[in-house]
DNA sequence: AAAATCAATTGATATATGTCAACCCGTCAG
DNA sequence: CTGACGGGTTGACATATATCAATTGATTTT
């Protein structure tokens, strides 16, 4: 692994805090390699063997049942996944693919779990993640189970602005259809959505997003921070 | 607080691990208080001052947006909630509200996180308490977006007929308004959909159910223990 | 350049779910 | 006893969302 990476994982607040000793030593059994896009890395069910980050690229992170699928969260750089599967040395819940050429690093979990043991800077850090990523589920549950597809979409929007530097125009991050599995919607569904917000001064071509009414669009959407806040 | 709930709470996997004189000293500050039925207990954005443990009775964890409201979760004894926005110092993401009369623990959060500092073995316990919220909002997440709101019922009789021991016959411990919201889905709409179950052999009078092809619900419902076990 | 592919869109239609109003039926207070 | 209340149910209807089929448009492959 290239030092300019070594360093980038080190900086990663799961990592910052941790000994010297134990960090190099979590990383002398990493595995690091590039993936093609559209490669499965990880399998709902099975064991989790592996803490993975993500150090290039992009990860979409799915389930299935039943025949269906939906796509949960997008795991971008720099940050780790299956964090609470690792943990509890229990199977995992979600899938992963990657969305596009992807540099991922594996960390052994028993590893992790060992060095978790001995390093309390490093459950620390784990605590706080922990609760990141749960409040971030929790938010994502109220999104989903408070608001209709094309409210989701709209406040989905501002985040996004926000996200990119809060402009009228920006880019969606996301392919449309993957965007509409995130969402808990059809593909379809998504297409009308961005129509009816047509009225709220919302115009798409291709990726590429304008909000030319910021004030109505707001109005419309109702954003929350306890919803749509990615930090607190 | 009289010596038997002091066992009690102590025997949380939350607590058990964790050295005499911190839990002593976390006990010290602590409030016990009886609340009647339908009292808020806390509102979702404020400040998180206290950790909470229901001692007796039920409390409902819900979260509201736009003046609807959503049912998220059901805290029965022995139990914590808010622990994340405990830990990350953050704002409530849920209300809590008492569905009977109930006996509720306080903790100060600024004592859990002191003694989160301090003692190791009560931050490791944390974390396996985390991952394991964590863990189940993400199945719950799954279980809305996968799943149908009549397979979403089917599955739910299924789990609360092996957490009653497995008969044929057993309570719903919810009023089914609220076993509607958690469920994601109106009152009306849950009761079309125990009539949607009859065809597969479920029968309701009151809060009683009775399940009288288990077979045929389950080849209906497709139970899967990444969605719908609770344990791992 | 032609053909093949695939995401995105559109229209028509079906299904799922929500809303509103009415009613039923227990419980409880007067 | 009686009337008010509240949860639950039902029916009629409205809306939201999914499905299916066809088309477009861009991109890649041959």
């Amino acid at each position: 692994m290239p030092d300019s990476e070594y360093r980038d994982i080190r900086k990663l607040d799961l990592f910052a805090q941790m000994a010297d000793d134990n960090f190099t030593s979590l990383m002398r059994g990493a595995y690091v390699q590039n993936f093609p896009a559209q490669i499965e890395l990880i399998t709902e069910g099975e064991p989790s063997d592996f803490l993975h980050i993500v150090i290039s690229g992009s990860v979409d992170l799915f389930s299935t049942w039943n025949g269906r699928e939906t796509s949960m969260a997008t795991v971008r750089p720099i940050s780790t996944f299956i964090l609470a599967a690792t943990i509890k040395d229990a199977p995992y819940l979600m899938s992963a693919r990657t969305l596009e050429k992807s540099r991922i690093a594996l960390i052994p979990s028993q590893d992790v779990r060992a060095i978790f043991d001995a390093d309390n800077n490093f459950a620390r850090a784990i605590v706080t993640e922990l609760a990141q990523c749960y409040r971030s589920v929790i938010k994502s549950q109220k999104d989903l189970k408070l608001r209709t597809s094309l409210e989701r979409l709209a406040n989905y929007l501002l985040r996004q602005q926000r996200h990119a530097g809060g402009g009228a125009a920006f880019e969606l991050d996301f392919e449309k259809r993957r965007l509409a599995s995130v969402l808990g919607m059809t593909p379809e569904n998504l297409s009308r959505a961005f129509k009816g917000l047509q009225p709220y001064g919302v115009s798409v071509t291709g990726t590429r997003v304008s909000i030319d009414n910021q004030a109505d669009l707001e109005r419309f959407a109702k954003p929350n921070p306890l919803i749509d806040d990615f930090s607190t």
